[in-house]
RNA sequence: GCCGAAGUGGCGGAAUGGCAGACGCGACGGUCUCAAAAACCGUUGGGCGGCAACGCUCGUGUGGGUUCGAAUCCCACCUUCGGCACCA
């Protein structure tokens, strides 16, 4: 069949485009020829492209794909770039819900987890995409959990792991603890028990030693809110530790540290307040204030976090009836217990400066406690203070400091506390020690045991895994099984051979994460986790992706885990991620999250089944920007459809063809073609597929109009075009690309196609549509030559008859040229 | 509450200092059909005027400001979303 007469078919004579058979035909292709393997040896630079690893919930959501589909498009692009891509993926499989589930089904999580690994990684290959299953991690696999145990002996080797008390959720009537989640209204969700919190010994890791170097981002490219919410979640602050003198019959400290940004107001200190939590409370409290304190306190301990630090509430407190003394003044201030105070935070103590401090203020106001201003601030007039003051004037009441202006005064106050040894100048964090343990079954066991001789003992290394068991039987209380499984739980000391007990409890999941992007370079060594060579060949990931929500928690952990191992000698390097990006969420089509319990919930099985896989990367990246997210509304996806059908019959329909390099309809045709090219390099290239989609649209809208106005073009510049279009869409659309490529009769495969370049001369227009404004209303349209000197423009502009008409008995005050953008012309009168 | 974002047609969005609404969905009208669906073609922000091509005018959460010019920059407010350390 000739060109010609395949111009005069009606879309639809061709045969017609069938995403089921062509991804299915592919896919089987694909994985026969082990297309998507990624060699270890390859001479191409390397590109380390990660997507956030999916937890294993059940079944695979439409939050996967959306998360997953994009950044495949991205890295095969950087495949057609001539880059040697690892693009690997696994699953995140410890944590709570397993247990639920099991406990529910009365069955071994496991169970629970690998069945839904095998769900999720066959709902997964659905997509289509580029990911090398040969390096699949599963982070519950005793394989992979062997070497998260290995990292905990090596950060206590390093002493960057240690372990101290830290409160729990406990629920009294399950004798259990609980995770913030499992906690409802200051209640236990499953049997609707008041809560409290119960201290524990538990493990942390050292991720305040890195603080500082967490704040260095100079060498990322990251979101600007990421890094900022990580600045502010780190919370760097200076200040100073003030001492105050303690003086109560039979408590043995005879000092109390605070930490203050305002070290210049100590003067105007008027009473002292504590952390509920802090164990001094218990200790300060006289006889007279004990009953109304401890009722304080337990109240304080069934808030949560949140409801703590809130800054709107009224502020409570009690006296604890002990003073302290400010050895600045040598006079005594009451000792307050207040929940605005938070023990994790600082000393878990603050001076109370009512006079320069608005929670104090109203504080003081509230319970009738002195305020005294140590600043003469221009703003006071000297009368009662109605707020705090804030910066600004110079000290008073402030013994030798009187006459010290705000500015000065920091410095002065810190050097004169360190010369009388009052307390240091000193940096705050926010940010605190990581808490890894967890009393949970289904994580990885922390490699401790504990003797009676030797106290706390690591595991060697040559014993590890601590293994699961694997038949934990799940008690209705929800206790970790770990606690009462014998087998599991009494062992032999490595030290002495004694017996000893197993810690029970299991590590945070977070620590699973931190480190898979290593395990994918290396994932099937027995040895070590990952070896030195592929290390220094892979790593670190050239660009991530993932959710928001892991802005902070998932990314810092990661970060600090990553400058452990530098430190440890196990890597050369400083950070993960290179580039970070964060895609949006994808909400249900009334613009919720989506969920089982609202009923929302779409599966991406049935529109794939509907669809095909094309179509529902496609409408995924057309939705929006795609780190904003939004509402997925199934009954736009219809027209990715249609496109790929106008697709499929543009590039196989063909188009009248003659020898007519020179015509204005070759030369429009190719001017399509590169600039298309362009925009589609440019928005790849920076994630912005949607636009990048619109784009590759109304190309196809203008072959697919080229088509039917029975335009005659070049034989050259037509094929020019359908290959550039087939490969401009072989990331996005990888199954009907390459079915494409191969009906054009070109060598398997398009994904090891170079990406198409363009060139700028062709792609440029040699006119442009100029606005002409009168006073910044637009009055006209000129065609007017590309960059056009603003004599011309001006020339032409007024010599426009409704130009002229706005211009009527006015002045020109102005005239405004942006060369191929506009022309205002600004009038007076 | 604190930290970080976002508000544009009936809907998803485009435009990030220069023509507001690209591209798509939906809707309406048409072609094809016995009919419907599909497919294809056309119209589609509101108001006013015009038989019409078109012209005028309002319009990007609210109020103010900067600028020749603001969806875009600044200030204040409102609403929605993400995170807040044991959901992952």
């Amino acid at each position: 069949m000739t060109e010609s007469a395949q111009t005069k078919q009606r879309p639809g004579q061709v045969e017609r485009y069938d995403p089921r058979a062509i991804e299915r035909k592919w896919q089987a292709r694909w994985e026969r020829d082990g297309l998507y393997r990624t060699p270890d040896d390859d001479p191409r630079p390397k590109w380390y492209a990660l997507t956030m690893l999916p937890y294993t919930s059940g079944d695979l959501h439409i939050g996967h794909w959306y998360a997953m589909a994009p950044s495949d498009t991205a890295a095969r692009y950087k495949r057609m770039n001539g880059y040697n891509v690892l693009f690997p993926m696994g699953f995140d499989a410890f944590g709570l819900p397993a247990e639920n589930a099991a406990i529910k089904n009365q069955t071994h999580p496991a169970e629970w987890t690998f069945a839904n690994v095998e769900r999720m990684r066959g709902q997964l290959k659905l997509m289509g995409a580029m990911f090398d299953w040969d390096r699949e991690v599963v982070t519950a696999s005793p394989d992979y959990y062997k070497w998260t145990q290995w990292w905990f002996l090596k950060l206590l080797e390093h002493d960057l792991a240690y372990k101290k008390k830290a409160s729990v959720w406990w629920c009294p009537n399950d004798q259990t603890v609980l995770a913030n989640e499992q906690v409802v209204d200051g209640r236990c969700e499953r049997c609707d028990a008041v809560v409290a919190k119960r201290d524990l010994e538990q493990w942390f890791f050292r991720i305040t030693r890195y603080a500082d170097e967490l704040l260095d981002f100079s060498k990322l490219e990251w979101p600007d809110q990421v890094i900022s919410m990580q600045r502010n979640w780190i919370g760097r602050s200076e200040g100073a530790e003030l001492r105050f003198g303690l003086d109560v019959p039979g408590v043995a400290e005879k000092e109390v540290r605070v930490f203050t940004t305002r070290p210049d107001t100590v003067y105007g200190v008027t009473f002292f307040v504590v952390a509920p939590e802090h164990p001094l409370v218990e200790q300060i409290t006289t006889l007279e204030q004990r009953d109304a304190v401890r009722a304080y306190v337990d109240a304080a301990r069934k808030q949560s976090e949140i409801e703590r630090q809130s800054t709107e509430g009224e502020k409570t407190g009690v006296f604890t009836g002990a003073y302290v003394i400010n050895l600045f003044t040598g006079k005594q201030v009451p000792v307050w217990t207040a929940d605005y105070v938070l023990y994790t935070y600082g000393t878990g103590a603050v001076m109370g400066v009512p006079g320069h401090d608005q929670r104090d203020f109203d504080f003081a106001k509230k319970y009738g406690l002195p305020i005294v201003p140590v600043y003469k601030h221009p703003d006071w007039d000297g009368g009662e203070l109605t707020a705090a003051l804030g910066h600004g004037g110079t000290m008073i009441n402030s013994g030798p400091f009187d006459g010290t202006p705000d500015g000065q005064s920091i410095p002065a106050v810190v050097k004169y506390a360190e010369q009388q040894g009052y307390g240091r100048g000193t940096v705050n964090y926010r940010l605190r020690d990581w808490l890894i343990s967890r009393q949970r079954m289904w994580g990885a066991p922390i490699p401790v045991v504990y003797c009676e001789k030797d106290g706390a003992v690591p595991v060697p290394e040559s014993d590890l895994p601590v293994l699961l068991p694997d038949d934990a039987e799940f008690r209705p209380t929800g206790e970790s099984p770990l606690t009462y499984h014998e087998r599991f739980l009494y062992t032999t000391c490595p030290l002495c051979g004694g017996p000893a007990r197993r810690e029970t409890d299991t590590m945070d999941t977070f620590m699973c994460s931190s480190w898979y992007q290593m395990r994918y370079i290396d994932p099937h060594n027995p040895e070590r986790p990952f070896s030195r060579e592929l290390a220094k060949q892979w790593l670190p990931v050239d660009q991530y992706t993932g959710g928001a929500e892991h802005a902070v928690m998932h990314l810092l952990y990661t970060r600090f885990f990553t400058k452990a191992a530098r430190d440890m000698g196990v890597v050369e390097f400083a950070e993960p991620f290179t580039r970070l990006f964060n895609q949006g969420q994808i909400l249900g089509p009334d613009g919720q999250r989506m969920s089982k319990s609202r009923g929302n919930v779409i599966s991406p099985d049935s529109q794939v089944e509907k669809w095909g896989a094309d179509t529902f990367r496609t409408y995924l990246m057309f939705l929006g920007p795609w780190d904003e997210g939004g509402p997925y509304d199934p009954s736009g996806i219809n027209g990715a459809y249609r496109w790929l059908n106008r697709v499929w019959n543009a590039v196989l329909g063909g188009i009248e063809t003659a020898a007519k390099a020179g015509a204005p309809e070759t030369r429009e045709l190719r001017r399509w073609t590169h600039r298309t090219i362009e925009k589609v390099t440019a928005d790849i290239a920076q994630f912005r597929f949607n636009t990048m989609i619109a784009a590759l649209m109304e190309y196809t809208n203008y072959l697919t109009k080229l088509r039917e106005t029975g335009a005659v073009v070049d034989a050259d510049a037509w094929r020019e075009a359908r290959e550039s279009l087939t490969l401009l869409l072989a990331p996005i659309v990888p199954h009907l690309a390459e079915e494409l490529w191969e009906r054009q009769g070109k060598p398997y495969s398009v994904h090891t196609q170079a990406w198409p370049t363009f060139d700028a001369a062709l792609a440029a227009a040699d006119e442009v549509e100029v606005p002409v404004q009168v006073n910044g209303k637009v009055r006209e349209r000129l065609m007017l030559p590309l960059d056009a000197p603003e004599d011309v423009a001006r020339e032409r502009a007024l010599a426009s008859a409704s130009v002229q008409q706005h211009l009527a008995g006015k002045e020109i005050a102005r005239l405004i040229y942006v060369p191929n953008r506009l022309v205002n012309i600004v009038v007076k009168g």
